[in-house]
Parts: C-alpha cells; structure tokens; sequence
DNA sequence: CGCACCCTCACGACGCGTAAGAGTTT
DNA sequence: GAAACTCTTACGCGTCGTGAGGGTGC
C-alpha cells in the first residue's frame, strides 16, 4: 500500500505527476482513505507501468487513457508490444551513434556532407524504410542461404576467407586518413563486395545497408570500434560512395 | 542552399519548429533574402543537428541555446559527448526491455512484484547507480584477471567448462515454469555461482549485477534468447532471490 | 510540538500546432 | 493563373512545475 510520494519515487516521477494523472482520471488511487488521502497498490503500480511506457513511446495522455482502458485491453500482448517498439527506438539511437561518429569523420577531414547524412537517425518516416531493410537484412531465407554456402566450404578455404576480409578491414583502417572518395578507397571497397559474395550476392543498392550494419548492429560494431572507433563509419561513407559511383556509370 | 521546408524536411522537423527556432534566436537562417526568406547552409545544418541531439537528450531550448552559443563550444568534443550519452540512453531501454520481461514473468507465474522491480529503468537516479554498476562490470583489471585466469586452464579444462555452464543454463530453463524461489531454482544458482568462479569470484552483492547482464548486453542477450526469451529474465530474478535469502541468513 | 507528509486551487511556462491573411516563386 | 511555397501575427493546448494556504500522521 503505497503513499502518493512512495509510488512517484518508486517510479521516477513527481508526485504532481501522480496527482495529476488521478485528476485527468488516468490512474484513480486504489483507494481514498478518510482523510482524502491516496492509495495505491498492485493494480495501481502495473497500470502506472503501462502509462510510463506508452508514454516513453510518445503517446498523449489521452491516447493513453484511451489504450489502456479500452474493453479487452491484454496487459502482456502490451508488454510484448513495448518490447518491439522499444527495440525499435534502441536500433535508432544506434543510428544516432552511426551519424555521430559519420559526422565526426567528415569535420574531420574537411569534407561536406548531405542534410540528408547529417539527419541520419532523426527524421520519423524513414524509419519505416530502416525496420525493412533490417528485415531483409535479417530474412530467414537469406541467413539460411548464407549458411549453406558458408558451410559448403572446407575449414582451410573458410579459414582463407576469413583472413581475406580481416585484411581487406585492414586495408580500409590504413585508409581512413584518406578521402572516403578516392580511388584507392574505391577499390578495397571493389574487394570488400567480392569478398562478401564467399556468403550471399547482394544487389548494388543492397551494399549500403550492409555496410551500414557494421555501425548499428553490436556485433559487428564492437570488432570494428576495437580495430578503430571512426572504422565503421568510413566503411559506410565509403560503400555509399561507390554504389553511387557504380549507378551512375551503368546509367541508372 | 535549403529553404526552410527543405531543411525541415530533411531533419524531419516542422517548419514551424524551424521559424520558432530562429525567433527564439536558437538557430538564425545562414541569410535572409530580398523577398524575407530564410535560407540555410552548411553550418546552420550542423547547428541543426546539434539541437537536435541536446534535445533528444532532454535539454530545454534555453540550455540548448547557452551550451551551443558558449564562447569555446567545440563541435566535435560536444559529439563525443552524444556519443556516450546516447549509450547511456540505449542502456536504459535495454533496461526497460527486461523490465518488460520481468513483468511478462511475474504476470504469467501470478507473483507479486515489488514496485522498484516494476519500475526498474524508468526512474532516472538509479542510472547512476546503474552506470558505475556497469563500470565496474567491465572494469579493464577484472576483465584482464578474468581472462587470465581462463587462458591457465587446458583446453580441455576450457571446454568442460563451457560445456557445464550451458548445462547450467538449460537446467534453467527447464526450470521457467517453476517459481522462481523454490529450492530446485535456488540450488540451480549455487552451481551458477559457482561455475562463474572460474573466471572470478564476485561477491555476494555483485551477483544480481551479473545475472542483469544477461538481460542487458546484447552479447549475452541473444544467446539467452535463443535458449528462451523469458530465461534471461527468469535467472536474474532467481538470482536476487538467492541473494536474498543468503544475505538473510548470514544475518546481514 | 515539530516535521514530513497530505490535500485543493490556481497561475504560468515551454514547445510548438494550427489558422488567418497576404506575398512570392515556378 | 494555379499550386506550392514563403512570410508575420496570434491564439491555444498538453503536461506538468511551482507556489499558497491549510489539514494529517507519528
């Protein structure tokens, strides 16, 4: 049985919250002592959970109250539903951290980037975009394919590819001082897509999302940040690069 | 050269925001035409993306205004800086996610659950506490001890191991429908403990740390996952209960 | 009796959304 | 000329923060 301050303190917030969210009848108390005080208990506790949730999610108030006290409301079919959409907001703030470290690159070298680059991570619509090329990117088709192949091979020939990407992760460490745009840097980038085909054969337009996994995906990101913290992020700017260079040549 | 619509669009902002921007002298168009119109480059794009980080850190205009226009303000310092507080903000939804399977847990077993468990991530001075938890988790001289320790066993020695911590975690999941403080989980945590102290030997109080990073860290996430999504969950829960009754009993 | 809590009522602020009315560019 | 932008001015709203003034529990 909590007081009106235990339960905001439980949960972060200020007892004018509380109070609030009783008034706009949101979360009434569980019970109202004689002297008008509030109470709040079990119930209480996991439909304030759901309100801070939804409200970390961006919803209203009123579209809260809407949600959660709708006829049929399912507490762990919600819960379920927190978990994607804060996934979700997880593999945006990694896309933040992939525009910070982009950015930290170009200032650093001089160079000029797109708005488009510069916003990377911020703007809502192409999030939708994001989540389905993650999709593709993680499709069970693919993975599966990419597993096959991999495993048709012997031990010594995966042993050999191996090696052959960890240098070509080499080679373009060794070029971050350079311009993501040079020719140089265009042909590792040239091996880096012929060492990928050892697994699955991407499409041109495929490669830069696959490049930018390197930066949002943590398993991929932290072997790079160990080799060099701007690598992943030159990869990227890089891949990006060539496929533009390559679109443009074959005319599209 | 963007025009305000423009330069919105890309940041995914209104065009209002952008007007209200420059009235409250937070972000002055690059010039302003003949006709009255705004018009916006490079740098103002850069001072752009810059408010928009301090505000999805959660600064008011006003901070935002006195930290960017401050003699001094060094870009690239100040993106570092996003960089880790971004982290810091993925931790927290990190948190919130097993939060989320903590309550799924404790809804399905029809257990009560402490109010601080249910809010466990929301609150915001516990991230402190959190942090400095985290720091010490992967503090480069135990990691190194812990490594250390791993490389003198044989590589037999190595592989039994391994194989008896999985067996461990399968002993755990073939436990998930049990309560979570029965004496079959609790005896299931006295093998955990003890096969963690082949790497180092945490003490009491640093357990549930541990077991929380199975929920956390991606790393470890993911293989949990796999087993089961509740597991990782399931384990910290019985860990702190563990602790729990042992710090109990030691009548501390 | 003090102290830390509780109550209600009310004003205000921040960050825009939205609409009106008029001019500009393509 | 029509569409799609631009401008300024101004009102309002959601979500509390921050008191004021007074009662309650221990």
């Amino acid at each position: 049985m909590l007081t009106v301050k235990q339960i905001a303190e439980a949960a972060g917030v200020s007892s004018r919250t509380i109070r609030y969210y009783d008034l706009s009848g949101l979360l009434p108390p569980t019970r109202i002592g004689a002297n008008g005080y509030r109470y709040y208990e079990q119930e209480a506790i996991l439909k304030l959970q759901q309100i801070l949730f939804y409200r970390e999610l961006g919803f209203s108030l009123e579209e809260i109250g809407e949600i959660i006290h709708e006829e049929g409301f399912n507490l762990i079919e919600a819960l379920a539903e927190h978990r994607l959409k804060l996934r979700e907001k997880v593999n945006r703030l990694e896309r933040l951290v992939s525009t910070v470290d982009n950015t930290i690159l170009h200032l650093q070298e001089g160079l000029y980037m797109k708005a488009e680059d510069v916003f990377r991570g911020f703007s809502e619509e192409e999030q939708v975009k994001y989540e389905k090329a993650a999709a593709a990117r993680y499709d069970p088709d693919i993975v599966q394919a990419s597993n096959r192949r991999w495993n048709s091979y012997s031990r010594e020939r995966q042993a050999e590819i191996l090696n052959g990407s960890n240098e070509i992760y080499n080679e373009f460490k060794a070029l971050i001082p350079a311009c993501p745009y040079s020719n140089e840097v265009m042909a590792t980038v040239f091996k880096w897509r012929k060492s990928i085909e050892h697994f699955w054969t991407p499409s041109l337009e495929q490669l830069p999302g696959l490049a930018e996994t390197y930066s949002v995906d943590p398993r991929f990101k932290e072997k790079f940040d160990k080799m060099d913290p701007l690598l992943a992020g030159f990869i990227y700017e890089a891949v990006k690069n060539y496929v533009e260079i390559e679109t443009g040549i074959t005319g599209n």
